[in-house]
DNA sequence: GCAAATTAATGATTTATTCAAG
DNA sequence: CTTGAATAAATCATTAATTTGC
């Protein structure tokens, strides 16, 4: 056992989890790579945080939050309204889901639900005594304001974060793109350890301009109804 | 449909099938970040290629691996020496294979295989025309160069590619590094769609230098074996 | 109260499965 | 049917809760 033998594993601030969890609860279930990179940036306001740490944050809460929810459904013979409750719930989280337009063209035209969705993530909440720098409600008006502006971009590869560098707006807003458009196939990055490593000290993290952000997969068949495909 | 719907994905040439399958029989299954973004840059000799094309080639092809292979396993009786085969070919791969100093650490001493393996990595091959600009032979050779320097370098995340950009070469060839040292935790990627865009023709792609590369994961159990763990 | 010992949560990886292009 | 691409499930490993004996 080394001496200082720095933590290997991100050990999340109350205040991130909060935000974390608020913006699962609100509907953000697999954050792109773009998304990512800005949570994680505000989420370094309040300690130490990595793209990756965010990316399997999300991945592990939804798929546990699953988990859960499947376990309770075949745990014993479940009350009928409860179970409908449920049911309930994860629809409308399906609802907020937003669209990654390459795996489910068809499915839906629903696209950037993301501006239903944000203004409302952050609701009223009570602020706790930050433990960084920041103070809570400060995130909460900002993250409003950095996450509304996402955009169905192209496509991206979430499990692998799959950064564009192209960081130009594009002039159409949300012009009907063919489905095969293809900028922001490049590959990047993240890069958080080093600069936001402790803390925000080091540096100001000026929040990455707003650009662009692809929406997700909507695919999460099999919360509540039973995998029905026609394979 | 689009008319100029550039095809949505990686079409893989001759050459650079070979390679993979060369490097793949040799002992390479999971290569890491480092790895795949020099192996991506040579193979952009042979035609275009990202390094997430590279990564998920990998990724299939053990998978499709051990899926044919239990599959001729359970599918009818198999017969006992072709078994065996099977067996000891798979028990070779997983000598071959390097190791991930963090989630193995106490395993096995055997470091740096890479050392034993790379070299013998590419046979005398034969030579098919080259598609693109370098001859297969060429790969071949630098291909065994390059990627024989492999060194230990600290933990390293496969599925999300994770580039350290500290370029510098540790000073310490291997020196018995404590579990939790950390460096190059940073997280980043790759970019090799622009630039290796359309083959080689837009830059010199200068192989990126050499630097130290990590090893990658020697778990892989239940190929042959049933999983025994003293968990 | 307090650590050592157990257990529960959860961060991080790997493997299996699924979707869809060709 | 093959296989590139992507996601979900399973697993591993470490940290936090908690129990327990003193």
């Amino acid at each position: 056992m080394p001496v200082t033998a720095a933590s290997t594993r991100w050990c999340p601030t109350p205040e991130q989890l909060m935000v974390l969890e608020e913006m699962y609860r609100g509907g953000m279930k697999t954050p792109n790579a773009t998304q990512i990179q800005q949570i994680t940036a505000h989420l370094s306001h309040y300690g130490k945080i990595e793209g990756k740490n965010v990316f399997y944050w999300f991945q592990n809460h939804k798929a546990r939050d699953r988990q859960r929810f499947r376990r309770r459904l075949t745990k014993q013979h479940m009350v009928q309204h409860h179970h409908l409750q449920q049911c309930q719930q994860h629809q409308q989280l399906l609802l907020y889901r937003s669209v990654e337009p390459f795996r489910q063209p068809l499915t839906t035209t629903i696209r950037n639900l993301q501006h239903h969705l944000f203004p409302h993530f952050f609701q009223p909440c009570y602020t706790p005594a930050a433990s960084h720098n920041h103070p809570l409600h400060y995130i909460h008006k900002s993250s409003a304001t950095f996450l509304d502006q996402a955009q169905v971009q192209g496509r991206c590869s979430p499990q692998m974060i799959n950064y564009t560098w192209k960081v130009e707006i594009p002039e159409e807003k949300e012009t009907e793109k063919p489905v095969s458009r293809s900028y922001g196939d490049d590959w990047m990055i993240i890069t958080d350890s080093e600069p936001t490593s402790t803390c925000c000290s080091t540096r100001p993290l000026e929040t990455l301009e707003l650009f662009p952000v692809t929406a997700t997969s909507l695919k999460d068949r099999a919360y509540c109804s039973d995998p029905n495909q026609t394979s």
